[in-house]
DNA sequence: CATTATTTTTAGACTTGTCTAAAAATTTAT
DNA sequence: ATAAATTTTTAGACAAGTCTAAAAATAATG
């Protein structure tokens, strides 16, 4: 098995190849972990080694199949742990992810199992971000921002982009969560703000908000 | 807080203490980690300093106050989980102490309060082992070895002494659990063996499994 | 295309927790 | 109570993961 520093590698290095198409850049990973580049190319060698990425110096790296694999299967009990948080603990969702970036590195593949059993399967976490089966694989749903809706238009909301706890909160404040049916009324060219309907209820929204929730278009 | 190797020897030292009422030597820490004497000196000089003990030269270690509230914690934490994993997760109460072992190092006040609450504020854990409250205080319950039960004399199967998964699984295909009424019909002398009952099936048992088995007494 | 600017790597150092081997202190036994 | 046995500590080393500072490679710019 791998060390908890080995897994936070490979979850950076699986979230940030899906912006790219390259190879993702010793920089980036740096700036993702909060740590220095020159740790980042120690630790890409010992990974390399380990045949879980690919990596030629100056280069950048991508991950194999296993490193994909192994990745996918972290983000799978991040996200397991955070519907646990929320469901069975109360947590609200602003105040999982922390907790969860520990409970990721226990080792115990019967745990997530049984996890998942008494979840229900769930295929979403508490901010609408699919869970990885078992074999690292996620089925992809249809999803815009609400940014890109147009007048009259209208979704359901179905996740965020930005899941920092002070958006969600400003989401929970202004009744804004998962489920809700949210219909385009108005949008200002001008600023890119739109005034929107949510539970029968007018709101006005600006640009940076609606660039960081995902809608199902309907 | 405190990295995971000073929670185990915290935790070591924790148990370790109930047994002796002078410092705990060196050794016996040694032995209880499975690591060197020249390892345990180093952390205890640590934890010396960090006033989670009481530490002189050649003379064992005490836990102060302060540590003792910290081991205690620890111990409720892995107790609760092993509750969980047992009551919500179906683990057999010998599948437990590894995973526990993980997640007791967990950091989250209010992981564990709220686990507590989920869990209905169960006062053991699935070893009959008691579940320390927040202030690191338990409640003993009045407890005897099997072995020292007489003759006619009953109780019910309240934990174990031996918690191996060698045992437990014993206990398990024997029919013994934690809740069942015992009664001894004959104590050979001889060897220390017991002839007893329980769900009105009669059972032999050694004088090793008869040490390593709580009864409260009736 | 030559020269900056940026990115990445190397080299050497530090911390944590561990180890071995040897020295020092304590305990046990004769 | 002195020698032998045991326990404990010290000294020095090592691996993992990180850092700083400097060198090397790549990318950007006039």
């Amino acid at each position: 098995m791998f060390t908890s520093s080995e897994e936070n590698y490979l979850k950076a290095i699986y979230h940030l190849e899906i912006d790219v198409d390259k190879g993702v850049s010793t920089n980036a990973i740096a700036e993702k972990l909060v740590t220095k580049a020159s740790s980042v190319t120690d630790m890409v060698k010992k990974l390399s080694e380990k045949e879980l990425i690919i990596y030629k110096k100056y280069q950048g790296v991508t991950l194999t199949n296993f490193g994909k694999k192994t990745a996918a299967n972290i983000v799978r009990k991040h996200r397991l742990w955070e519907v646990f948080l929320v469901e069975k603990l109360n947590f609200s969702w602003d105040e999982v992810h922390d907790v969860a970036e520990q409970l990721e590195h226990i080792k115990s593949p019967k745990l997530i199992n049984q996890l998942d059993i008494f979840l229900g399967f769930p295929s979403h976490d508490p901010h609408g971000d699919p869970i990885p089966d078992k074999d690292g694989n996620l089925k992809v749903i249809e999803k815009s921002l609400l940014s890109t809706l147009l007048k009259n238009e209208s979704g359901i909301c179905v996740g965020v982009n930005d899941s920092s706890s002070e958006f969600l909160q400003f989401l929970d404040k202004k009744g804004i969560t998962l489920g809700k049916l949210i219909k385009v009324l108005e949008k200002e060219n001008f600023d890119g703000s739109l005034s929107i309907t949510i539970d029968q209820k007018k709101l006005s929204i600006s640009n940076k908000i609606a660039n960081n929730l995902y809608i199902q278009k309907q």
